[in-house]
DNA sequence: ATCTATCCATAGACAATCTATATATCCGTT
DNA sequence: AACGGATATATAGATTGTCTATGGATAGAT
């Protein structure tokens, strides 16, 4: 069987800077928002998504505090930094550039 | 420096599908092709094309036979098989969904 | 004859994702 | 009080895909 994949690779950054962009966010809560917003179509396993937040963090992109949920758990809430939304802007220009490109190489068969 | 990507990952196979869904053609032609159509913001490098070719001749998508080019090189021309057709529409069908998902989450407008 | 562009191909490095696992807590149910 | 399910973080290891680097071959132009 042909493995579908959860996430476009290359995409995830940019997808839980996007995300952080609108405040605040622990990590499980970042996933789920992104499952929910793309209706179930987008599936961030912990696997990918901590080890995204690892990188985040080293370049400076969100930074970390610990503290509680709304349900009174312990998680780690992360904060997009000025450098961070800087960031977004790049990755999100270059991919909409890629989309924009992979388009014109798709078109013809479908495009009408 | 931030190393720019040349290619989205996971969709080179897609491209050198829908390249050879226009006619065969051989590896060095279809990455012409697919940097020409999409205006020089894909860069099909021969380290990723060969392996893709080799995979996909594997799964059946495509089949190739030794020729010439029509400046008298001799060339391996890859032809799309009915498989690889298939193949082509699942994954423009799951690229365009994901697409989709990817730019709800961007765009933050929750469906409700 | 030498250079450039065309053409194929592989090995190894590197990066990103997924699978699997481990730990821990809160809360409702039994 | 014990249990299970959902919440929450995190890492190791496997897998995959792309890129860098390299090698070889040939046609045509200088």
């Amino acid at each position: 069987m042909t493995k579908r994949a959860e996430l476009l690779p290359g995409t995830l950054d940019m997808l839980i800077l996007r995300t952080l962009e609108r405040g605040p966010l622990h990590g499980y809560g970042i996933a789920l928002s992104i499952r929910r917003i793309s209706e179930d179509v987008l599936t961030v396993e912990e696997g990918s998504l901590y080890p995204a937040l690892q990188r985040s963090l080293l370049e400076g992109w969100v930074k970390a505090e610990w503290g509680k949920t709304e349900t009174n758990r312990r998680a780690r809430f992360y904060t997009l930094t000025p450098e961070g939304h800087r960031q977004l802007g790049v990755e999100m220009s270059e991919f909409e550039q890629m989309i924009a490109a992979i388009g014109r190489v798709l078109a013809g068969s479908q495009a009408g």
